[in-house]
DNA sequence: TCATTAAATTGTT
DNA sequence: AACAATTTAATGA
Protein backbone atom coordinates (compact mmCIF):
# COMPACT_ATOMS: atom_id res chain seq x y z
CA UNK A 1 0.00 0.00 0.00
CA UNK A 2 2.93 2.47 0.82
CA UNK A 3 5.00 3.69 -1.52
CA UNK A 4 8.89 2.94 -1.42
CA UNK A 5 10.66 4.73 1.46
CA UNK A 6 12.25 7.66 -0.40
CA UNK A 7 15.62 8.37 -0.28
CA UNK A 8 16.45 12.06 0.78
CA UNK A 9 18.30 12.64 -2.23
CA UNK A 10 15.23 11.57 -4.35
CA UNK A 11 13.08 14.04 -1.93
CA UNK A 12 14.98 17.35 -2.57
CA UNK A 13 15.05 16.50 -6.07
CA UNK A 14 11.76 16.18 -6.07
CA UNK A 15 10.64 19.61 -4.42
CA UNK A 16 9.30 22.17 -6.60
CA UNK A 17 12.07 24.44 -5.25
CA UNK A 18 15.26 22.43 -6.77
CA UNK A 19 13.61 21.79 -10.07
CA UNK A 20 15.54 25.04 -11.64
CA UNK A 21 19.49 24.49 -9.30
CA UNK A 22 22.05 23.75 -11.41
CA UNK A 23 23.85 20.34 -10.97
CA UNK A 24 26.64 21.55 -8.22
CA UNK A 25 24.09 23.15 -6.45
CA UNK A 26 22.05 20.54 -5.96
CA UNK A 27 24.84 18.42 -4.73
CA UNK A 28 26.15 20.79 -2.57
CA UNK A 29 22.60 21.23 -0.87
CA UNK A 30 22.32 17.70 -0.58
CA UNK A 31 25.24 17.45 1.23
CA UNK A 32 24.47 19.74 3.42
CA UNK A 33 20.79 18.69 4.65
CA UNK A 34 19.80 16.50 7.17
CA UNK A 35 17.94 13.32 7.78
CA UNK A 36 16.02 12.72 10.73
CA UNK A 37 13.14 10.54 12.09
CA UNK A 38 11.05 11.84 14.32
CA UNK A 39 8.11 9.01 16.11
CA UNK A 40 4.62 9.34 16.36
CA UNK A 41 3.91 11.97 18.68
CA UNK A 42 7.35 13.13 18.94
CA UNK A 43 8.81 17.12 18.75
CA UNK A 44 9.36 18.27 15.22
CA UNK A 45 10.68 21.42 16.64
CA UNK A 46 9.44 23.41 20.18
CA UNK A 47 8.40 27.06 20.60
CA UNK A 48 11.01 29.05 22.08
CA UNK A 49 13.90 26.76 20.58
CA UNK A 50 16.47 28.44 18.24
CA UNK A 51 15.63 27.71 14.46
CA UNK A 52 18.57 26.03 12.84
CA UNK A 53 16.88 24.08 10.13
CA UNK A 54 14.22 24.43 6.99
CA UNK A 55 12.38 21.31 7.69
CA UNK A 56 11.30 19.39 4.92
CA UNK A 57 8.43 16.35 5.47
CA UNK A 58 9.75 13.08 3.75
CA UNK A 59 7.04 11.06 4.96
CA UNK A 60 4.14 11.21 7.84
CA UNK A 61 1.88 13.94 9.12
CA UNK A 62 3.36 17.02 11.18
CA UNK A 63 0.70 18.89 12.74
CA UNK A 64 2.15 22.95 13.40
CA UNK A 65 0.27 24.33 16.51
CA UNK A 66 0.38 26.86 19.41
CA UNK A 67 -0.21 26.19 23.37
CA UNK A 68 -1.10 29.20 25.56
CA UNK A 69 -0.16 29.72 28.89
CA UNK A 70 -2.77 27.91 30.17
CA UNK A 71 -2.62 25.09 28.00
CA UNK A 72 -5.52 25.50 25.16
CA UNK A 73 -4.11 24.26 21.67
CA UNK A 74 -4.27 26.33 18.70
CA UNK A 75 -3.88 23.99 15.39
CA UNK A 76 -2.60 26.61 12.75
CA UNK A 77 -2.20 24.17 10.03
CA UNK A 78 -0.94 20.49 8.76
CA UNK A 79 2.43 19.75 6.92
CA UNK A 80 2.23 16.07 4.55
CA UNK A 81 4.69 14.69 2.74
CA UNK A 82 6.17 16.98 0.34
CA UNK A 83 5.81 19.83 2.30
CA UNK A 84 8.61 22.49 3.82
CA UNK A 85 7.97 24.27 6.88
CA UNK A 86 9.57 27.16 8.63
CA UNK A 87 11.05 29.30 6.20
CA UNK A 88 9.54 32.27 7.96
CA UNK A 89 10.87 31.30 10.90
CA UNK A 90 14.53 30.79 9.14
CA UNK A 91 13.64 34.42 7.73
CA UNK A 92 13.03 36.51 10.15
CA UNK A 93 13.20 35.04 13.95
CA UNK A 94 16.00 33.22 15.53
CA UNK A 95 13.44 31.29 18.03
CA UNK A 96 10.57 28.84 16.67
CA UNK A 97 6.85 30.97 17.02
CA UNK A 98 5.17 27.51 17.18
CA UNK A 99 5.03 23.74 18.00
CA UNK A 100 5.76 21.33 15.17
CA UNK A 101 4.47 18.21 16.43
CA UNK A 102 4.38 14.42 14.49
CA UNK A 103 0.87 12.76 14.28
CA UNK A 104 2.59 9.72 13.48
CA UNK A 105 6.13 8.19 12.40
CA UNK A 106 7.61 10.40 10.57
CA UNK A 107 10.44 11.26 8.22
CA UNK A 108 12.39 14.62 7.80
CA UNK A 109 14.83 16.86 6.02
CA UNK A 110 16.67 19.43 7.80
CA UNK A 111 18.31 22.12 5.94
CA UNK A 112 20.45 24.28 7.98
CA UNK A 113 20.20 28.25 8.41
CA UNK A 114 23.72 28.78 6.77
CA UNK A 115 22.35 26.25 3.16
CA UNK A 116 18.91 28.55 2.91
CA UNK A 117 20.38 31.52 3.21
CA UNK A 118 22.86 30.68 0.62
CA UNK A 119 20.07 29.69 -2.17
CA UNK A 120 18.09 32.55 -1.31
CA UNK A 121 21.47 34.75 -2.16
CA UNK A 122 22.11 32.50 -5.20
CA UNK A 123 19.10 30.97 -6.59
CA UNK A 124 16.23 33.29 -8.25
CA UNK A 125 14.45 30.30 -8.54
CA UNK A 126 14.25 29.37 -4.63
CA UNK A 127 13.47 33.24 -4.02
CA UNK A 128 10.49 32.25 -6.47
CA UNK A 129 9.66 29.63 -4.60
CA UNK A 130 9.26 31.26 -1.64
CA UNK A 131 7.48 33.92 -2.52
CA UNK A 132 4.69 31.11 -4.00
CA UNK A 133 5.21 29.38 -0.96
CA UNK A 134 4.43 32.59 1.79
CA UNK A 135 1.68 33.69 -0.80
CA UNK A 136 -0.02 29.92 -0.11
CA UNK A 137 0.30 30.38 3.17
CA UNK A 138 -1.29 33.54 3.94
CA UNK A 139 -4.17 32.90 2.10
CA UNK A 140 -4.33 29.84 3.94
CA UNK A 141 -4.55 31.60 7.00
CA UNK A 142 -6.55 34.39 5.91
CA UNK A 143 -9.31 31.71 4.46
CA UNK A 144 -9.31 29.89 8.36
CA UNK A 145 -9.66 33.70 9.77
CA UNK A 146 -12.98 33.18 8.40
CA UNK A 147 -13.87 29.67 8.77
CA UNK A 148 -12.68 29.56 12.28
CA UNK A 149 -15.21 31.50 13.57
CA UNK A 150 -18.21 31.68 11.13
CA UNK A 151 -17.75 28.18 9.59
CA UNK A 152 -19.69 24.89 10.75
CA UNK A 153 -17.63 21.90 11.21
CA UNK A 154 -18.26 20.49 7.94
CA UNK A 155 -16.53 23.42 6.50
CA UNK A 156 -14.22 23.43 8.46
CA UNK A 157 -13.19 19.99 7.66
CA UNK A 158 -13.57 20.29 4.34
CA UNK A 159 -11.01 23.40 4.30
CA UNK A 160 -8.29 21.61 6.44
CA UNK A 161 -8.53 18.22 3.85
CA UNK A 162 -8.07 20.97 1.10
CA UNK A 163 -5.41 22.39 2.41
CA UNK A 164 -3.42 19.38 2.46
CA UNK A 165 -3.99 19.11 -1.37
CA UNK A 166 -2.54 22.37 -2.01
CA UNK A 167 -0.50 21.49 -5.03
CA UNK A 168 1.73 24.12 -4.39
CA UNK A 169 2.58 23.34 -0.94
CA UNK A 170 2.36 19.70 -1.09
CA UNK A 171 3.51 19.50 -5.40
CA UNK A 172 3.12 15.28 -6.73
CA UNK A 173 0.68 14.38 -3.92
CA UNK A 174 -2.22 13.30 -5.82
CA UNK A 175 -5.41 12.59 -4.86
CA UNK A 176 -5.32 10.06 -1.85
CA UNK A 177 -3.96 10.59 1.60
CA UNK A 178 -3.50 8.56 4.69
CA UNK A 179 -5.20 9.80 7.30
CA UNK A 180 -7.11 9.05 10.13
CA UNK A 181 -10.42 10.77 11.30
CA UNK A 182 -8.44 11.51 14.17
CA UNK A 183 -5.72 13.45 12.75
CA UNK A 184 -7.91 15.07 10.89
CA UNK A 185 -9.85 16.32 14.54
CA UNK A 186 -6.01 17.43 15.30
CA UNK A 187 -5.14 19.41 12.56
CA UNK A 188 -8.66 20.69 12.03
CA UNK A 189 -9.73 21.21 15.80
CA UNK A 190 -13.11 19.40 15.57
CA UNK A 191 -14.34 16.26 17.63
CA UNK A 192 -13.48 12.73 15.67
CA UNK A 193 -17.04 11.75 15.86
CA UNK A 194 -17.74 15.54 14.18
CA UNK A 195 -15.53 14.52 11.41
CA UNK A 196 -17.09 11.35 11.18
CA UNK A 197 -20.17 12.73 10.42
CA UNK A 198 -18.60 15.81 8.29
CA UNK A 199 -16.83 13.38 6.41
CA UNK A 200 -19.86 11.18 5.21
CA UNK A 201 -21.60 14.71 4.36
CA UNK A 202 -18.97 15.64 2.28
CA UNK A 203 -19.02 11.90 1.09
CA UNK A 204 -22.70 12.57 0.02
CA UNK A 205 -21.86 16.03 -1.89
CA UNK A 206 -19.70 13.98 -3.97
CA UNK A 207 -16.36 16.14 -3.00
CA UNK A 208 -14.47 12.93 -1.70
CA UNK A 209 -14.11 9.49 -0.95
CA UNK A 210 -14.10 8.13 2.33
CA UNK A 211 -11.99 5.02 2.95
CA UNK A 212 -10.44 3.12 5.82
CA UNK A 213 -7.35 5.15 7.03
CA UNK A 214 -7.62 7.68 4.57
CA UNK A 215 -9.38 10.09 1.92
CA UNK A 216 -9.36 10.54 -1.87
CA UNK A 217 -10.34 14.08 -3.12
CA UNK A 218 -12.93 13.99 -5.95
CA UNK A 219 -13.57 18.03 -6.31
CA UNK A 220 -10.75 19.69 -4.89
CA UNK A 221 -11.89 23.87 -5.79
CA UNK A 222 -15.63 22.92 -4.07
CA UNK A 223 -13.82 21.38 -0.69
CA UNK A 224 -11.66 24.54 -0.52
CA UNK A 225 -14.99 26.68 -1.01
CA UNK A 226 -17.35 24.55 1.28
CA UNK A 227 -19.94 26.07 3.38
CA UNK A 228 -19.05 29.67 1.57
C1' DT B 1 -1.73 -19.34 1.18
C1' DC B 2 -4.80 -19.55 4.92
C1' DA B 3 -6.47 -19.08 9.71
C1' DT B 4 -5.91 -16.82 14.06
C1' DT B 5 -4.91 -12.93 16.82
C1' DA B 6 -3.79 -8.28 18.03
C1' DA B 7 -4.00 -3.51 16.93
C1' DA B 8 -5.93 0.36 14.65
C1' DT B 9 -9.80 2.78 12.97
C1' DT B 10 -14.51 3.65 12.38
C1' DG B 11 -19.49 4.09 13.54
C1' DT B 12 -22.70 4.99 17.09
C1' DT B 13 -24.56 6.38 21.57
C1' DA C 1 -16.05 9.54 26.74
C1' DA C 2 -17.27 4.84 26.16
C1' DC C 3 -18.43 0.88 23.48
C1' DA C 4 -19.14 -2.30 19.61
C1' DA C 5 -18.19 -3.26 14.83
C1' DT C 6 -15.06 -3.28 11.11
C1' DT C 7 -10.55 -3.27 8.73
C1' DT C 8 -5.83 -3.95 8.61
C1' DA C 9 -1.39 -5.97 9.96
C1' DA C 10 1.24 -9.61 12.00
C1' DT C 11 2.09 -14.25 13.06
C1' DG C 12 2.67 -19.04 12.43
C1' DA C 13 1.24 -23.41 10.49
Amino acid sequence: MNAPSTLPADFLRSSIWAANLGADTLARVESEVLERSVPGGGVVCRKGSPVDYWVGVIEGLVKISSVSAEGKSVTFTGVRAGGWFGEGSVLRTTAWGYDAVALRDCRVALMPRATFHWLLETSIEFNRFLLEQLNERLSLFIGMLESDRLLEPEARVARCLASLFNPHLYPGGGRDLQISQEEIGYLSGVSRQRVNQALHVLGQAGLLRVAYGGVTVLDLPALGAFGS
